[in-house]
DNA sequence: ATATTTTTTTTGACTTGCCTAAAAATTTAT
DNA sequence: ATAAATTTTTAGGCAAGTCAAAAAAAATAT
């Protein structure tokens, strides 16, 4: 048995692989979770000894398979109990991280095959990432950044880079929430701000940084 | 913001003490704790430190006003958790403790409020036990050990004394789940076990070790 | 190629929660 | 009222997880 620690150890070490590539360094879990390099050296030697991952000193580790599956395990867990929490507890998709970050160490494997059939199975979650089924797997969905659109073309919301509340506010303010159409108009080079129509309505401007956090599924103009 | 340890310290003197009464022994904690009394006595400084229990040397604890309302909370998100497992997810009331037991860890007391809506404010659980409300109040049934019903009269299961799996499972065998209608012929002065008649079916005998550990409110016969 | 900067590890120490063994206090029995 | 038994506390120690400071290794700059 894992403790919470060791899990949160493995996930974090998971999504630093996912997005900088492995090795992961010391420092970047360390800063990822909120502690010291030394914290994160003693965790890893611990780590390294229950075979969850390889680790190589001054080179940084890599998740072993073993240590893989826990982690895509804890992000099915994460992610189905955000479904729970917006589907059918009413909470808005801002709200939902934090107590899907404790709900996720619930240790019933049965719970989770139950709650992911009373869900109906969903693919995704509520900020359009997709959910691993129980060996781990899942589907990625063909979308790009708003800001990789070109001026002419249009999208459909699929999900966010950038999962900060206030990020997830402002969206929902806008319209832009998964499903919303959007489509661009045009570039200003000025600043790299956009210049769109959002589900039809009046034109408006937005920010570079919210056209590379925003991702959308190209459509037909 | 206190440990799981802490919180679970918490609830098992309050249930020792509404059963055995106050103050509560540091034997006894350790014994429902399944550890030593050293290790009660360190954790009860810790909890008097910070006022959620009285202390006094040789002489046992008491709840504050603040270590009872912990207590209460968490044996309503207990309670409510349970619900959600038996109605929404479909298991059976012998299979919800111990899941519920690592759910009532969980902090977002709006998650709890937004639960206890989603079940339609249930007042009790799967066991028949009742659910505190949001102030820490709860009604109390009129219910009576079976043991306690006279020959010829009957009553409706409305709880148990002993929750392990294994009482259940029997009970569930044998068509005694709450609202279950259940009457009683005789006692048998040899063994103090009982002949009863459940739901109208075959008259049957049950043991008083049964009869000591089910909840019945008393109806017409 | 050497010096400087950055990253990582080691060291020593702290807290929480747990243990065993021994000592102290309380309760029970005679 | 004293002895015996029980309960509780103290003392000392261990493992997990944390930190700051110092040392070591690696990467970068000149």
């Amino acid at each position: 048995m894992l403790s919470i620690t060791e899990e949160n150890y493995l996930k974090s070490i998971y999504k630093i692989a996912e997005s900088d590539g492995i090795p992961v360094s010391t420092n970047s879990v360390a800063a990822r979770m909120q502690t010291t390099a030394a914290s994160v050296t003693d965790m890893i030697k611990r780590l390294s000894d229950k075979e969850l991952l390889e680790y190589e000193k001054y080179h940084g580790v890599q998740l072993t398979e073993q240590g893989s599956r826990v982690a895509t395990q804890l992000i099915r867990k994460h992610r189905l109990w955000e479904v729970f929490l917006t589907d059918q507890l009413g909470f808005r998709w801002d709200e939902v991280h934090d107590i899907a970050e404790e709900l996720e160490h619930i240790q019933s494997p049965q719970l989770i095959e139950r709650l992911d059939r009373f869900l109906g199975h969903p693919r995704f979650d509520p900020h359009g990432d997709p959910i691993p089924d129980a060996n781990g797997h899942w589907e990625h969905r063909q979308q790009v950044l708003l800001s990789e659109l070109l001026p002419g073309q249009a999208g459909i919301v699929t999900g966010v880079n950038d999962h900060s509340p206030a990020f997830l506010q402002y969206l929902q303010q806008l319209g832009l929430t998964l499903g919303a159409r959007i489509s661009l108009q045009e570039t200003v080079a000025y600043d790299q701000s956009l210049q769109v129509v959002i589900e039809y309505g009046a034109p408006q401007n937005l920010s570079d940084k919210v056209a590379r956090n925003l991702y959308v599924h190209p459509s037909a103009e």
